[in-house]
DNA sequence: GCTTAATTCATACGTTTGTATGAATCAACC
DNA sequence: GGTTGATTCATACAAACGTATGAATTAAGC
């Protein structure tokens, strides 16, 4: 068959089961047993579409990540165009950045929240295999975001940026691969429902933890 | 023998050689072999002294975190016996939850950060047998935190201070657990070198983002 | 309707895994 | 100095793993 116009495909089924248990069990914890078995494909499926597992794991991550990243430079394009030129406010950095994974919670809530998972798992894990995804995926990202954030913030020097950055980032990771945490300490209290509400929490959170005063404060609270 | 006591036992040397490997591989992917081997122990010494892998996961994990977790508690101990009653500020509250972690950091860099990425892999980890842990270390510490925060911050609703202080938890653990992300997109220019830098580096941002105004501010940066 | 290429499937191979077993070694104590 | 209990060690085992192979099945093109 030259043009597999398939959509409901083994492939799919695989990449979804296969998303699903790494997210829930981690990369080398899930067997390729176990996500044949859930995707009702026979196990040499794997190696005939994706030739190996870490090729698996790869192309789980990148049907994600890929569409994701371009969403969130789209969406800073976009915000530095309505600003024609001057600087944009870092909530609106920080919605650029958040928005779309959380949107993607909002559309398919257990894909989105699967999809977070990955991502922390990925930073976590050292596999070689992942370091060019990590590199190719985020370099962009981070370039155009630094930048942004520094003309944001300019009496901020390009380290502070890079830090803030990163501690901005931690928040949102933990917050929604971690939120197992949060409704366990809250007794349930909090939950990642309505996903407008949970941007808005971590951008403002993110936003005032950005524009902290770089030098020790005053004692007065 | 009743009262061993011999402590560069082959059972340090197993915990040790276990935390570094669990850390640097995660703990599925860390065979038994592989740390009895960097033990120079032999590999029923696992099964003698712990008696399983997961027991063994459970004994690395408690060694470093009850103590620390101790710690904690004592130094929001001391900060409100200081305090007199009044409550503390931001600052202080964050400063007893993250100071010592960091100590440990700067006290043996390797065995400090080895250990915060245990426990971002503990809480990414599904792993039943590591609830219990997990409840049983975390239960008192939050509730003493989020008291305390609550006091500072008396203005914020409970659910506020539960998400803000998970926020910042989520800050620390990224940006010690992942730090290598930020040397990569700072190209080497940040690096978690001298632990006060980074303690007030990461309190100053917490403690802005716990301030924050909840409701959303208004359009001029 | 036969051909051809794509896909599924059952099965097998060689490793590596955690755990169990029993003998060997060691250190302390009476 | 022989006994005892704690520890080490070599080895074995069954299970699970990723991968490979080749036959069966399916569907499209002429």
């Amino acid at each position: 068959m030259l043009t597999p116009h398939k959509l409901p495909d083994t492939k799919s089924a695989i990449l979804n089961a296969a998303e699903r248990l790494f997210a829930a069990h981690g990369f080398k914890a899930t067997s390729l047993r176990a996500i044949t078995g859930e995707a009702q494909a026979n196990l040499g499926a794997v190696n005939y579409h994706f030739t190996a597992k870490d090729d698996l794991i790869l192309a789980v991550l990148r049907r994600r990540m890929r569409p994701l990243n371009a969403e969130r430079l789209a969406l800073l394009d976009r915000f530095e165009a309505e600003a024609g030129g001057r600087p944009l406010k870092v909530e609106k950095i920080l919605e650029a950045l958040f928005r779309p994974p959380l949107e993607l919670i909002a559309r398919d809530r257990k894909a989105g929240r699967y999809f977070v998972r990955l991502i922390a798992q990925c930073l976590i894990e050292p596999g070689a295999f992942l370091q060019p995804l990590i590199q190719e995926e985020f370099a962009e990202r981070n370039r155009r975001f630094h930048s942004a954030m520094r003309r944001a913030l300019p009496h901020l020097s390009s380290e502070d940026v890079h830090w803030r950055l990163h501690f901005a980032h931690g928040v949102f990771l933990h917050a929604l691969a971690n939120s197992h945490v949060l409704e366990l300490s809250s007794r349930g209290r909090c939950r990642v429902g309505n996903s407008d509400a949970v941007l808005h929490r971590i951008i403002s959170f993110c936003a005032s933890g950005c524009r902290a005063r770089g030098e020790r404060e005053g004692e007065k609270a």
